[in-house]
RNA sequence: GCCGGUAUCGUCUAGGGGUCAGGACACGUGGUUCUCAGCCACGGGACCGGGGUUCGAAUCCCCGUACCGGUACCA
């Protein structure tokens, strides 16, 4: 039986990292009908909320990721926030103690830093010198009597610590260079290491699927389960995702919160493709991918070794692909968050505008990367606030055009039917009977009719612009335009 | 410093003792065209370095280098 966790510590928003972390973990148990939970690791916190995790909920929730045992909907592992587990690292640690796996350690953490400092300075690691692994018994009461704070260290002992790892293979750790590491704090707060393996163990997880910066943990945690007498599940330690400067994702590459991706217009089965092939493949040549083909073709021994730069170009590509491929009317209602946004919703458009809309989205749709795009380059369809570029009067909209566009403007409000076709046949001959060219016409309108120097064809817009707002704005633009002295 | 990991086009990667080292993004050129996208065609671009094993190494081994991670009473 397989299942797979994802523990994220609250806070409060899911990174790409973590949400690539998330996502091979629930492809992997969705891959072989295992079970996926969700943990979240606040042995820091005080007290912990569903608030506290909500930016980490939202954001797997998105990206359609849904777990089957976690803090909302329970399961037979309950709690599962690690706040309202203390009791069960505080009983292990015990166990531990009790049979000679660890020992209580009073060392003030000053009095270690200063050690610690002292062996960097003669340009040297430093490994905890079991200073109170060597107490007496005597020592140790009279420690306890002044009620001197302790923290429980796990006493490592000799040799080598290997695990294999069904990313990078075998791995193997010299014991001596692991030191005794603290399980239990002098507050009685558990480390992450007891904390994870204590939980992994009752929570029978058999494969932990989590960053490669946990690698160095790895021997901790494998020794603690020796002690504990459990097999230790399969690892896999996953690369990690770097900036475009090699170094770890952080702020100042740019978004880093799923959400925030989410309000840029990228869609989240998107986003899921590209995250999964961050690091992943398949093995063949295929680069999209619907959240079911993934399901159905992912496995761990694909995860490459090293870590993967992202790449926010790919992904609007990625993002691109998802769009065109996603039914019109389905568009139609993704697009309505970012419509919100730009002020250009109405509820109309599911109704009496319904076709209007539809058609505007199809003259869209394969030229928009995010659905923030469609609000901003289909914005001369929704509204009439026009935003006149600069540049693309002044290239276009030339005094010798002003009469043309006259002309022409009241040419279109004869017309009966204001369709694209009509509307190209009678801008052209009206060209060729002035004998001016057709491209200085259409450029012309286009300005006048959307502000821009850039939109798709001009006469489907025009067409949905619609007669009257067409006729309008062409007006308003030869009024603009400096006359022909 | 020590420990661990990784190394194929700028980026994500496939492959792997004999291949024209494949694909995708990005980039360049041309075509379609009313602009921009899109689409189509074409193009430039990579096996970190040095040894070894071998008839033959990008592939296997060793050493180096670079990068990343860890080196806590953080997770």
């Amino acid at each position: 039986m397989i299942r797979v966790r994802f523990a994220p510590s609250p806070t409060g928003y899911l990174h790409v990292g973590g949400a690539r972390t998330a996502l091979f973990n629930w492809l992997y148990a969705r891959r072989h009908g295992g079970t996926f939970v969700l943990r979240i690791e606040d042995t820091d916190a005080e007290r912990s909320s569903w608030e506290m995790v909500s930016g980490i909920v939202d954001g797997l929730r998105w990206l359609g990721l849904d777990w089957d045992e976690g803090p909302d909907i329970g399961g037979p592992h309950a709690p599962y926030f690690q706040s309202q587990r203390l009791e069960k690292y505080r009983d292990a640690a015990a166990r531990l103690v009790a049979q000679g796996s660890a020992y209580y350690c009073y060392c003030t953490p000053e009095l270690l830093r200063q050690k610690r400092q002292a062996a960097e300075a003669a340009g040297g690691g430093w490994v905890y010198d079991r200073t109170c692994c060597a107490l007496t018994p005597d020592d140790i009461a009279a420690r306890e009597a002044d009620n001197v704070p302790r923290a429980v260290r796990f006493k490592v002992p000799q040799g080598t610590t290997s695990f294999a790892d069904l990313v990078h293979g075998p791995i193997e750790f010299p014991n001596a260079v692991i030191e005794d590491f603290v399980v239990l704090r002098s507050d009685a707060q558990p480390t992450y290491h007891l904390s994870v393996v204590v939980d992994d163990i009752d929570m029978r997880i058999s494969h932990v699927v989590r960053g490669d910066d946990h690698i160095s943990n790895t021997p901790k945690q494998v020794l603690l389960y020796g002690a504990f007498g459990s097999a230790p599940p399969a690892f896999a330690h996953v690369p990690l995702i770097l900036g475009i400067d090699k170094k770890r994702l952080s702020k100042r590459h740019g978004a880093t919160s799923v959400m925030e991706y989410q309000r840029l217009g990228y869609l989240p089965e998107a986003m899921v493709n590209f995250l999964a092939l961050l690091g992943w493949s398949p093995g063949g040549d295929q680069e999209l991918f619907t959240r079911e083909q993934l399901i159905a073709t992912f496995a761990l021994d694909g995860i490459s070794g090293g870590n993967a730069v992202f790449n926010p170009e790919k992904l609007d590509w990625v993002n691109q692909q998802h769009i065109q491929r996603l039914p019109t009317e389905e568009l139609g209602r993704r697009l309505e968050p970012a419509l919100r946004a730009a002020g250009l919703w109405s509820e109309d458009l599911l109704s009496v505008r319904r076709e209007w809309f539809l058609a505007a989205i199809e003259l869209f749709k394969p030229r928009i990367r995010t659905l923030d795009q469609f609000a901003q380059e289909a914005r001369p369809l929704f509204a009439n606030d026009l935003a006149f570029e600069a540049d693309a009067v002044a290239k276009y909209l030339r005094p010798e055009i002003r009469e043309p566009l006259a002309a022409l403007s009241e040419a279109f409000a004869a017309l009966d039917a204001f369709t694209a076709t009509h509307l190209e046949t009678t801008l052209r001959s009206f060209a060729e009977s002035r004998q001016i060219k057709a491209a200085a016409l259409i450029h012309a309108t286009r300005v006048a009719v959307t502000g821009r120097a850039v939109s798709p064809g001009i006469f489907e817009m025009l067409e949905l612009i619609g007669r009257d707002r067409a006729v309008e704005r062409m007006r308003t633009a030869v009024a603009l335009v400096t006359p022909l002295r």
